[in-house]
DNA sequence: CCTACCGATCGGTAGG
DNA sequence: CCTACCGATCGGTAGG
């Protein structure tokens, strides 16, 4: 009962943070309007700018919101596996099940790395650095056990992979009509490719059943 | 002597297109105005109006200077091969040093495709899909010669393959910088990456010599 | 190719 | 959470 007004304006916060994501993935930053944002949110501008502070807050706590999951997530995907395989297979279906539930996640993302390199780079280096150490030693110690190919570079495939998920799930809507009606690609058929694409570029048998030690 | 006018318009034309071109990467359309673009080539904004009628003319100016590359320069990339693999690396060598040649078009263009998908997917479909048909074609024919993998998706694996040629250019300031110097990445070092990254999902032998039929 | 200028919209503030 | 309003900047025009 003393937390009614401190739960509504947490709700009111995560309809402007959900309405903020959409609007900066679809118009990006610049082309996107606080006048926008409020109109889909249902509230005046001002009212909108008494929850963030400025545009450039807001914008801020739309990047946190994607932070969080994955500081939140990135553990136990890691750690729950039993074999190499099976961590490749969760981790990279975990990262695009996530922007595929919402594609403005993805469209947002790319769009922050593209306007704001410097800032990106700095909070993935804060947050997200000892996860992806984590990943580059898992695909050594693969290595070692011969389950995964020598020649792999392990930092360039990550970001070949990270490149891939965010890239494809971004650019949906532009690629999957890049072939006539006859060759129609369904999301399922670009998901499952790049998946394959992965998994051939990684490991020594891609297609080994679930344990390979 | 007649056209001394003229070349000089000439020039003047491509100057703004590059400032066009280096702003709209960098800052996006909405964000780039046409003060900064006139600036940058040194005259007043509204003289930059009297060669490009609006903003949005001069945007379409900028993605058709792209087009018109790629429509020159494909027929003699994919005729121009002795084999399977040298079709494959010159294809996507050519595709990444244009991109890296100047990265403002990898950010043009993924930007393009992220604020006007369904501009982007028109223009693709008129200029460019008797070209990308002929790239699955030679994909089918690899896999009936048995050069090519069989579980490969030729269209998803040309998404992919496009994919990680423009989004590793576009970001490489971001990604390059996702680990401690220690481990740090040359552009050599990711290109390399992906380009194996593509090798290995697509070829039977990979690694195997120039001549493969 | 320039100076001078336009209406519209932007992010943000005052005050309640 | 709202109405009313602000200065700054936007793309674009008039006129030379």
């Amino acid at each position: 009962m003393e937390n009614k007004q401190t739960a509504r304006q947490g709700d009111m916060r995560k309809a402007i943070l959900d309405a903020a994501m959409r609007q900066f993935g679809a118009q990006g930053y610049e082309g996107a309007s606080l006048q926008a944002i409020a109109d889909e949110v249902g509230i005046a501008k001002p009212s909108l700018l008494y929850h963030f502070d400025s545009k450039n807050r807001l914008r801020k706590a739309v990047l946190e919101s994607l932070l969080d999951h994955w500081k939140n997530e990135l553990p136990g995907l890691l750690s729950n596996a039993d074999s190499e395989h099976d961590r490749f297979t969760s981790t990279i279906t975990a990262l695009v099940s996530y922007f595929m539930e919402d594609e403005s996640r993805a469209r947002f993302a790319l769009r922050e790395a593209l306007d704001r390199p410097a800032e990106i780079r700095g909070l993935i280096k804060k947050h997200l650095t000892p996860w992806i150490a984590l990943v580059t030693d898992y695909i050594r110690l693969g290595q070692r056990l011969g389950v995964v190919k020598q020649n792999v570079n392990p930092e360039g495939y990550i970001i070949q992979v990270m490149t891939m998920a965010i890239g494809t799930v971004a650019l949906g809507h532009v690629s999957a009509a890049l072939f006539g009606r006859d060759r129609a690609l369904s999301k399922e058929d670009i998901i499952g490719e790049m998946v394959r694409v992965g998994r051939e570029a990684l490991f020594v048998n891609p297609m080994a059943p679930n344990k390979d030690r």
